[in-house]
RNA sequence: GCCGAGAUAGCCAAGGUGGUCACGGCGGAGGUCUGAAAAACCCCAGAUGCGUGUUCGACUCACGCUCUCGGCA
């Protein structure tokens, strides 16, 4: 198996397919927003047209209700009102794994939401519990300190543990009550967390390569050209589609980088020069996000671009 | 040229009888991360246009200068 991940906007794709001619391989996505359907053009779907060979011609050529390969596995899996996790992710991806495997192909990961990488990697906490929806609708009213007082009165080991950052962090909250309240629930877990499943035993990784920038002001040089590039491929149109479909702003597919900011212009809120300056901060701030987070992984072996 | 309004961090911006003044937001730096992650959150740095005066003390008051905006000419 390989894997690439690294910042946007680096050319993970582009190695990737590299590789995949090299070592018989066939690209398999990780990235959490392309996982969502009609999500294309703003999350830069589009692959070079050699790959569109791949596409199997809808049988007979009726209307295709065939799945799309473009090229990639894990495309579209899902639609923008669907909720979606990580541990959804790997239980996509395991199939599509063994899948390869039995066709004797290198499965070549590439993406970079490094969460659902990781999970996949080196395993979920299986005391966790899913998620309960009731329940974060009734706690996303409730205020930080509220939240922290409900988790203390259920496992006050739980909130010892827990770092200043995610003490304070609602979400991170809700979800230990989440868990906390399931009745599953382990009384009092273990401080790292419980017995993580390991997933990818099968699978040794060949190569493990993130992609990088050295250079900030290059980052956000890339990322001013490929948004002006994605404006100009149509992304306000593709924005506009999505909405006549009846998808919602509070949809979790949309709460995109790019498509949260498209959706304030179309709606009047932001100006058309204010949408594409906060898409182009937001997407170097996360940039810079992806490499905080990637940097503990000890594993992955950097390529400076 | 005259009248009025204003000048607070890279940008937007609040303030008060003169008392270590200096709210916020954006942007910037660094960080957190085990079923929402292109999410959510933590945290750090940074400012009173220039000069003179009044005063124990001025970002706040007075005068002058420079600049900006609006109106008159």
């Amino acid at each position: 198996m390989i894997v690439i991940t690294g910042q946007t906007a680096t050319g993970k794709t582009k190695l990737a397919l590299e590789l995949a001619e090299k070592y018989n391989g066939e690209l398999v996505n990780f990235d959490s927003r392309q996982i969502y359907k009609y999500l294309d053009i703003i999350t830069g779907k589009d692959l070079p047209s050699t790959s569109e060979v791949k596409d199997p011609p809808a049988g007979g050529g009726k209307t295709s209700e065939v799945i799309k390969f473009k090229g990639v596995w894990l495309y579209d899996v899902v639609t923008p009102d669907q909720y979606f996790s990580s541990y959804d992710f790997v239980e996509k991806l395991k199939p599509v794994i063994e899948d390869l495997k039995k066709r004797g192909k290198t499965p070549i990961l590439v993406g970079g939401t490094y969460l659902y990488l990781k999970h996949f990697l080196y395993g979920i906490d299986i005391n966790n519990s899913p998620p309960n929806f009731k329940l974060r609708e009734k706690l996303n009213t409730m205020s930080v300190v509220d939240l922290q007082k409900k988790l203390i009165s259920l496992t006050p080991n739980v909130f010892e543990n827990m770092n200043h950052s995610d003490q304070l962090n609602p979400r991170r909250l809700i979800r230990k009550i989440e868990i906390a309240s399931s009745t599953s629930a382990v009384k009092d877990p273990p401080a790292g967390g419980g017995k993580t499943a390991e997933v990818n035993k099968d699978w040794p990784i060949k190569l493990f390569i993130g992609l990088r920038y050295q250079d900030k002001s290059k980052l956000r040089q890339i990322i001013i050209k490929r948004v002006e590039e994605r404006l100009k491929n149509g992304a306000i149109d593709e924005v506009k589609n999505i909405l006549k479909m009846g998808y919602k702003v509070s949809d979790p597919g949309l709460k995109t980088i790019g498509y949260t900011q498209i959706i304030k212009y179309l709606k009047k809120e932001f100006t058309k020069e204010k949408a594409i300056e906060d898409w182009i901060n937001k997407e170097v701030q996360y940039a810079k996000r992806q490499l905080t987070f990637m940097k503990k992984d000890k594993n992955i072996s950097w390529k400076d671009i």
